[in-house]
DNA sequence: GCGAAATGTCAAGATACATTGACATAATAT
DNA sequence: ATATTATGTCAATGTATCTTGACATTTCGC
């Protein structure tokens, strides 16, 4: 399971302290979801694809 | 977090155990996802999503 | 180059997700 | 009515997700 936050947070020039204050999680679990430690959870997955205003699909691809 | 799963099962006469088999997760999987005990993880999210050939997010919606 | 901000990573602990095995009850079929 | 199938649920166990706190390294502005 891929994922395109990094790009995405790029794009909006935001930490992933930023980020992970606009998910409300800790900037530990962003920098892990971002290099691929885990995959987050269904509802942390839904609060980012909202964040971005993108679908699920559109951010976590199938490896 | 809601979920269609038990319609999209009944559309196509599936039990629990053949929802099961076919996403190669137990059957007490289906049945805790199913009664609301708790959410799939992402990986279990998109082969459900594959399973059905619908998005994500019609199939899981924010309560 | 120096200091500050950003990122990567570790450890320890909590809660969520998924497993096997078992059992009770409900629904269906013969 | 009896046997089979389906569903709900429990306990025990293991792995995954997420937390706080800490520290090292990299990147950036000045």
């Amino acid at each position: 399971m891929k994922n395109r936050l990094k790009v995405l947070r790029a794009e909006r020039n935001w930490s992933q302290a930023e980020l992970a204050a606009r998910l409300e999680v800790s900037r530990q679990s962003v920098n892990a979801i971002e290099t691929g430690k885990y995959d987050p959870s269904l509802p942390l997955a839904f609060r980012i694809a909202d964040l971005f205003g993108l679908a699920i699909e559109e951010i976590f691809l199938r490896d």
